[in-house]
DNA sequence: ATAATTTTGAAAATGAATTTCATTTCCTTG
DNA sequence: CAAGGAAATGAAATTCATTTTCAAAATTAT
């Protein structure tokens, strides 16, 4: 009764970036060979559009970017590509309180965990090794084998705090 | 095409407890009897038996626990019922990484985060002041302000971690 | 009891995520 | 450069937890 997301919400999540993404795009390449799955023209695309973003995106919105260029690439495609390039290793999956699954480009970086503002859905990231390590003590503790971990911290952001 | 969710996973979630639930039903009244609402038999039984609840349950769950004894009662009772506990601070609403929303009853007490096994499904839960501290030293450093968080280690619990 | 309002429960709707399937594209082999 | 086998594509259908709808039933104040 229903195909797909229609349009919905989606804060910020910028564009442009200066990255060798003719690395990223030569990793996937290596994985989808080692995979016995094939290069296609519509993950290029997808690829290339999504590793130029900068931020948490839904594959709904990377659909929306990549279509205005290139019509005939369907949703179902891009979904598909987002799930692949998170299993190489490119791409990290999350979802916040809004239970919407986004995406980010995973650039081999450390982890890190989110600040997401309720009031202008801004999304900052932010690491810090002190907490890191407590969890691993509490984990311990706990005779828990820790695999991955989640931290959100839900409130305002400062330019909601001063515009309020 | 479907009414409800049919049965499916969902780890443990004991039962029996040691509270004055006459209170927390008192609560109950006092919020209805406020908000304009009517108290009912439904809501007696299911706040009731999740007040009974130790751990995270889903609606779905709980509702099967209802229906046991109550064949009249339906799940969608039981789900807005859930809603309406969460509202009056009865209930803490909890969704962790399989997607399903789960409850567990909020006993004013402390907040505390969770150690969520991928293995059995075990949810323990844990409290470390240092690590809130320095979350709130991170929101500081960002002009953030923090509403609320939400903190989840994944992995093996112990038990999990022996019989392997 | 009566009336006004809320609640209930079955069924339908919602919506993001995922799957299906007929067709097209890719890629290796001859 | 075919040809053929395998995988990918895209539109449509499906899944499934959640939420809403609506007519009938229950609750509360009068
Ligand atoms: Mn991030
Ligand atoms: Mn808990
Ligand atoms: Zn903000
Ligand atoms: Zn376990």
């Amino acid at each position: 009764m229903q195909g797909r997301p229609k349009g919905r919400k989606s804060p910020l999540q910028g564009s442009s970036a200066s990255h060798s993404i003719s690395g990223e795009k030569e990793r996937l390449r290596l994985f989808i060979k080692k995979a016995g799955l094939k290069s296609t023209r519509q993950r290029d695309i997808i690829a290339t559009e999504f590793l130029k973003t900068i931020g948490h995106i839904t594959a709904e919105d990377l659909y929306k970017k990549v279509n205005r260029k290139h019509k005939e690439i369907g949703f179902t495609t891009v979904y598909r590509t987002m799930k692949l390039l998170s299993k190489c290793g490119l791409a990290s999956e999350r979802v916040f309180a809004d239970n919407l699954t986004r995406y980010e480009p995973a650039r081999g970086e450390e982890h890190h965990d989110h600040l997401i503002c309720i009031g202008c859905g801004e999304i900052t990231e932010f690491e810090n090794p002190k907490i890191e390590r407590l969890q691993g003590e509490v984990a311990k503790e706990f005779g828990f084998n820790t695999i991955s971990h989640k931290m959100e911290l839900y409130g305002y952001c400062r330019r909601c705090v001063e515009n309020a």
